[in-house]
RNA sequence: GGCCGAUUCGUCUAGCGGUUAGGACGCGGCCCUUUCACGGCUGAAACACGGGUUCGAUUCCCGUAUCGGUCACCA
């Protein structure tokens, strides 16, 4: 990577105003991962200027997300840097001195326009059939403002307490260019950029200053973020120019959009619902509406697996590897490899994600799960059954939660029989050979493994002169209610010897040939 | 609508002038297996369109179309 001899230092610049979106989560993600690639550092700012749209608890939500995912902050909020204070409210005299800064070098000015004033002002415009309706070069001569106001009524009006916000001065006619790391040049016309507010009435300045002001002053070297900024972006390079600080101005890598599943539009809180899936990391609950948004976590997610399936959502290596840690993804990971269209997000995806990481846990800390799942649900479940269980069921599952859930025939005998199976396989031979079977094991030795409970099974049946094959579905209809499960040996060790003989005795009771079952 | 961006199987994508256009998810088939799952094999499935440039375009350029983003005293 070509960078100016710095130290790598890019930042995750979240507004605090609601739970973390996940597109939110994958800048995060590609911030860290370039970062630590690199051996720079990854800072966290807290862009909280919009006091109207400040949520109570959304700065705690992003710093467990980023925490649970695995993505670790060198410097912000909690653990504190050189460049402290790194919530943006806690700084406002610093964008305050460089905006005044500017308007004393004529790049920028006082406006005193009310919003019915700049709404007549857009329906002029609007009537005149003006191609934008924006305080510009053109209109700002009309407005009222330190450009046509004469200097002692500016200060009168400043000084008798009226508000006014900061514009910056716009040049008329002029390209502004700049070389997205992803993109490539990307020219835009000054014409096209509005005279946009730095400070507004309340004191506070507006994300466009504030993070230009922060990105300098924190040494920030590149700036990843979304697309949604790439309007934006040009109207960034003009302040750096004003201010003084382009030759160090950050490179700028304008990621690719998370698409809503159809492809139509940014992926929104709303496709969650309609979907059925989460947008968002973790779970959050509504402060003001006490509405719950289910989170990733709480779906039973697995930190690595998200993390995984959301960097090959607009990258990927380059080669035919799927499966990366958090370090191979830090080797792997290159700007140049981003693709540049918008990503679909398709949850399927993200499952087949997580089926693979949950089969690769240890049997020992999933059962750890499944013994207080089965605990919450008032069954004992020993360690070593849950760790048999788990053995057996971990690749049949996506979720962990789904261990226990999908587990009921190792607890419980089958209260109904599936009427298919029935019908198909349960005969007089198969009431034969389950009896016979009945028979031996009330002689078998306890504990029953697999391997005992397999000869036993074999013994029996050859001494009753049946093969094995032909009533093998019966047996586990016996044993499960149905015709599809796991390796039945297993099964049988697991619930037991006595457990077994119950359960024949019980099927051999419901279950009459040729009948219909109960 | 103006401006900006994007466009390879249904989806995520590889490709960076010459390939039988590759992989993964999902879907179908076969094998394995007592069943299901896993695994293995396998099938269907894509370069938006039109012009150039070139001996040769999926690849480079220009249009068109479509999709997306953005046009606040929100970030």
């Amino acid at each position: 990577m070509n960078t100016d001899q710095r130290e790598v230092r890019v930042r995750f610049a979240p507004s605090p105003t609601g739970p973390l979106h996940i597109g939110g989560v994958r800048t995060a993600l590609y911030n860290y991962l370039f970062a630590r690639k690199y051996g720079g550092q990854m800072l966290l700012r807290i862009e909280d200027t919009d006091q109207n749209r400040f949520v109570p608890g959304a700065e705690d939500y992003i710093i467990e997300s980023l925490n649970w995912l695995g993505i670790t902050i060198d410097e912000g909020p909690v653990n504190g840097g050189p460049h402290a204070p790194y919530r943006q409210s806690e700084r406002s005299e610093i964008y305050r001195k460089e905006a005044e800064r500017l308007v004393a070098e004529g790049k920028a000015y006082y406006a005193f326009d009310t919003a019915e004033e700049l709404e007549a002002m857009r329906k002029r415009m609007e009537e005149a059939n003006a191609p934008a309706a924006q305080y510009n070069a053109i209109t700002r001569l009309q407005m009222k403002n330190s450009l046509t106001l004469s200097a002692g009524e500016v200060q009168e009006r400043i000084a008798s307490g009226a508000p006014y916000v900061i514009r910056l001065k716009v040049p008329r006619k002029e390209d502004v260019r700049l070389n997205d790391l992803i993109r490539g040049w990307v020219v835009v016309h000054s014409s096209q950029i509005d005279d946009k507010v730095l400070i507004k009435s309340d004191g506070l300045p507006t994300y466009h200053l504030a993070n230009i002001v922060d990105d300098h002053l924190m040494g920030i070297t590149h700036v990843i973020r979304g697309e949604e900024w790439l309007p934006s972006a040009p109207l960034h390079v003009l302040l750096y120019r004003f201010l003084g600080w382009e030759s160090t101005m950050p490179q700028f890598a304008h990621l690719p959009l998370l698409l809503k599943p159809d492809g139509n539009g940014k992926l929104s809180k709303r496709d969650a619902d309609l979907g059925g899936f989460p947008v968002f990391p973790l779970q959050w609950k509504d402060p003001f509406t006490q509405a719950v948004a289910r989170g990733f976590r709480e779906d039973g997610y697995l930190p690595e697996a998200l993390v995984n399936f959301l960097a090959f959502l607009g990258w990927n290596p380059g080669t035919e590897q799927e499966l990366f840690t958090m370090d191979e993804l830090i080797q792997a990971f290159s700007l140049e490899q981003i693709h540049k269209a918008g990503a679909r997000f398709d949850i399927q995806k993200a499952k087949w994600f997580n089926h693979e990481y949950l089969r690769r846990q240890p049997n020992d800390r999933l059962a750890e799960a499944v013994v207080r799942q089965a605990a919450a649900d008032g069954v004992d479940c020993p360690v070593e059954k849950a760790e048999k269980i788990t053995g057996l069921m971990k690749e049949r599952v996506t979720f962990a939660h789904e261990l226990y859930a999908e587990s009921a025939i190792f607890f419980r005998a089958p209260e109904s029989y599936d009427p298919a199976v029935v019908s198909g396989k349960w005969n007089d031979e198969a009431v034969r050979a389950l009896t016979a079977f009945r028979d031996a094991l009330a002689s078998a030795e306890d504990p029953l493994t697999a391997e005992a409970a397999k000869t036993v099974l074999a013994t029996s049946l050859a001494e009753a002169g049946i093969k094995q094959g032909k009533i093998m579905q019966a047996l586990r209809l016996a044993i499960t209610g149905v015709g599809a499960g796991p390796d039945l040996m297993i099964t049988l060790e697991i619930i037991g010897r006595q457990e077994t003989i119950d359960r024949l005795q019980l099927a051999l009771d419901k279950l009459a040939v040729g009948s219909s079952p109960s």
